[in-house]
DNA sequence: TTATTATGTGCATACATGCACACAAATACT
DNA sequence: AGTATTTGTGTGCATGTATGCACATAATAA
């Protein structure tokens, strides 16, 4: 099995395409749980959402910040309250993307090995 | 908008389908890096990787062990030499089994919403 | 003013990572 | 055979990062 500069190529292209940080986010125990949440219950404020949670308002209002950041939530201030929902396309475009950059990259690479 | 008990099964069925474990250990900047060179180079022992890495051979060892128990990589033992090669089959299909539920849920609450 | 809601800060704790070394297993050498 | 070398893994320790709590502060509303 030699070395392929497609696969190697796609490699790199894969690791600067994915969005690391989106993953690392939403891969966590809590804050997939607060997008559950939301998912089924729709646009809520802190406080709402952190009467859910055993942990405090500050602690959820950090995760959600983290979760807008990389585009998983959306923010929306109103008066005193803050709400957020759940940011649908874009995590459906990632997971999309994501996912046909791998079967891309495996792919290419299962062929050379034949 | 109301509860939509539909969107909350989903949600719940999600959080116990998704493989959490396989993509916390994935989504690390070593593990995909390690992920990559194995997806370009092919089937490769533990001195030759870490060979490649700035880790000890120690540490790339533990990172290999976590892979393989979540199902990315593949271990085979020859005489004194330990070879992992990329699980390509599983991997797809844990990508594209999480991007259809993922898809089915946010389309589902995004209905309730309209 | 007082109450409510959200966020910032300091500290403690848990967990992951990495290094260095010791050990085990397999092979090579003399 | 016996010894040395190579390869992989286990262990103890140090360090960094993430998480969470408790409290202080800011902003808005009653």
């Amino acid at each position: 099995m030699g070395i392929n500069k497609n696969v190697i190529a796609c490699g790199q292209s894969l690791n600067e395409n994915i969005n690391f940080d989106f993953y690392k986010t939403l891969f966590d125990p809590v804050r997939s749980d607060i997008l559950i949440y939301l998912v089924s219950y729709g646009k809520k404020n802190i406080k709402e959402i952190s009467e859910k949670f055993t942990q405090d308002r500050s602690v959820i209002s950090k995760h959600l910040d983290l979760m807008r950041r990389y585009g998983i939530v959306l923010k929306e201030k109103q008066g005193r309250n803050v709400y957020y929902e759940v940011n649908s396309s874009f995590i459906i475009e990632q997971f999309e993307k994501t996912t046909a950059n791998v079967k891309k990259l495996l792919k290419l690479a299962n062929q050379k090995a034949k």
